[in-house]
DNA sequence: TTTAGCACTCTAAAGCAGCGAGTGCTAACT
DNA sequence: AGTTAGCACTCGCTGCTTTAGAGTGCTAAA
């Protein structure tokens, strides 16, 4: 079902229009400003026919049209060219992400978001990497003071986990070193994911016959590793949903804004672009979930090292710059994955 | 200026009833359901008196009336009982806060912002203990490679912050045990506050003459201790405001939203009652701050072992349910001081 | 000093009219 | 056959008036 030249003409200049402007379009106003040198009346008939054709919806009788969800999706696929950068974006974008070389990784996640947030205008949200697929670089235990000592786990994402525990038996400066090395030995290059919790119970009963302890680092171990389980979700700009118009009412604004104090659920959505490569646009009833099912989520997965972390994406109104919003986007990942994988 | 037992009676019930109901209380509404014995007609009179003492103020002729900020403060210093936990709320105070001693501290920070928003229905916010009052307690740097080290530094209330630094000239180790003993000798016991970039330097000037390196750790250590200026601010339940009548608007929504992701602000604005023992009520305009004039923050001041570390509260609008929500922090707060001063 | 009664005020809700943007249809034009 | 001008029609929006009701302040009687 192919459309023709004219029509797309027709419901690209629509599709803008109402990007722009937030309101119905209607045929005069696709006539007078976008030059297709065709009289609002043709254009009308035009116009019917992509609404039969459900690209174009009416809010009523007497309105302009709106583009359908169909019509966004045929326009994504079909009739946007390559959004441009500003200099001045491209340049926000560059600053906040590539001096932090030496910064931790949360905090270039932490920044990313924010820059994303703030050039989009729109609501962004980055799954943090996740600790699980990550892997097992070492670990050491730091004595405090007589009962107390200090668990440093590093992966090679640059992950630092650190925790706090008591040495019931007090230990000698050697055996603690014994049992560490023999710990380090052990784990080493194992994903995160594949320490179960049935070869920490192994590794246990193999300590336990050289020494009675540590009872509380292997406790410590487990149990970080189930918190983790699921890795944070950043958020940055939601209250730029409320200077959308689709979000006037107070009802929708709490529905949304419920929505992004659920961490979990947002996990959830994120994740399930993971996979893809590339940038994953899903407009209205293509989410799965259906508390944003009027809006659009546009996802792109970064890499550390050309190993997939996560995801970092925009959600705002189907109505969206969807042509800018992606070249931001990917100029984004580009620039995270590049400041990610140096140097580490 | 005393008010008689029946204006406290009668200021006392209309606070009450605005409260619950958020609608303006009219003289009929006090003469029937609080029970005073008194004719709406009289109740007027007194009403009208305490309209011109300005205890309360009319929306406008026609309605009932509001308590006024004066009014509040009145009820707040001199009518108002002790409130009671129900045995549920308790409960979840309890529960969330107790199960985690061997949680690290921004754990149990988060935690207690949760179930203070959700207990109160209200927004609650959190200072995160502050990294500048707390005192070094010692430093470590562990080799993770052939160039790179991790630099681990220990507070006394439970911080550990940690960073990947590069070790430009490769080090014996042997040499950096030096350093690194040198540094914990020095700066021992200091509250951070007192690791000024003077002290630094002159650390530095002292060290160079031995060893010429570390020139990283040093920036790391400045950097971070700048970096940590300001402690975190912990938010929870902001989409709670949605609920109250006085945020229908959207404007107004977008107000308190956008002052929320302003961390420094909140900052300031939590840091100011920090010296007070106990709780600090702040009605409208006896906040400082412009943009939370047409609210009521609560706060309290958080220890561990008895030194304030940081301060928890509530915002929401001036009509507000004191009696409870006081009762509530003040719940909390116990519990949280005893959470974090146990066993640290 | 208290209270019943009453006139008055003001808001919020409902009903109604006119405006204007935009449509669909028809007939004329190229 | 495709395009366009013209026109009647639809329908939400705006502003106006009206009405109902809640609550007041005042006065005069108890």
């Amino acid at each position: 079902m192919e459309l023709s030249e004219r029509k797309k003409r027709i419901l690209h200049a629509v599709v803008a229009s109402h990007i722009q402007t937030a309101e119905p379009v209607g045929s005069r106003t696709v006539a007078r400003s976008y030059r297709i040198g065709l009289s609002s009346a043709t254009i009308r008939n035009e116009m019917a026919d992509l609404e039969e054709m459900a690209y174009l919806e009416q809010p009523h009788t007497s309105a302009g049209r709106i583009p359908s969800q169909k019509g966004y999706r045929y326009y994504v696929d079909h009739l946007m060219g390559a959004g441009q950068l500003t200099e001045k974006e491209e340049l926000s974008i560059c600053r906040s992400l590539s001096f932090d070389k030496m910064r931790e990784i949360e905090q270039i996640i932490a920044n990313a978001v924010r820059v994303l947030s703030s050039v989009t205008n729109q609501t962004s949200l980055i799954m943090g990497p996740q600790f699980q697929k990550s892997t097992f670089q070492q670990m050491r235990i730091l004595p405090l003071d007589e009962t107390r000592g200090l668990v440093v786990l590093i992966t090679d994402s640059g992950f630092i986990k650190n925790k706090v525990i008591d040495l019931n038996q007090t230990l000698s400066p050697a055996e603690l070193h014994q049992v560490v090395s023999y710990l380090n030995q052990k784990l080493y290059g194992l994903s995160i994911d594949q320490v179960t919790t049935s070869l920490i119970n192994e590794l246990k009963r193999d300590l336990f016959r050289r020494l009675e302890i540590l009872e509380q680092a292997f406790i410590l171990l487990e149990e970080s590793l189930r918190e983790e389980q699921q890795a944070r979700v950043f958020l940055g700009g939601t209250t730029n949903i409320l200077n959308q118009p689709e979000f006037r009412s107070v009802e929708k604004i709490h529905q949304m804004l419920s929505l992004f104090e659920k961490e979990s659920l947002l996990f959830e959505i994120l994740e399930q672009n993971l996979d893809e490569d590339g940038i994953v646009i899903r407009i209205g009833t293509e989410n799965e979930h259906e508390d944003i099912q009027e809006c659009t989520l546009i996802t792109a997965a970064y890499k550390i090292n050309r190993r997939i972390l996560g995801s970092v994406g925009v959600i705002g109104p189907t109505r969206m710059d969807y042509q800018w919003v992606i070249a931001v986007l990917r100029r984004l990942v580009d620039q995270l994955n590049e400041t990610l994988s140096s140097d580490r």
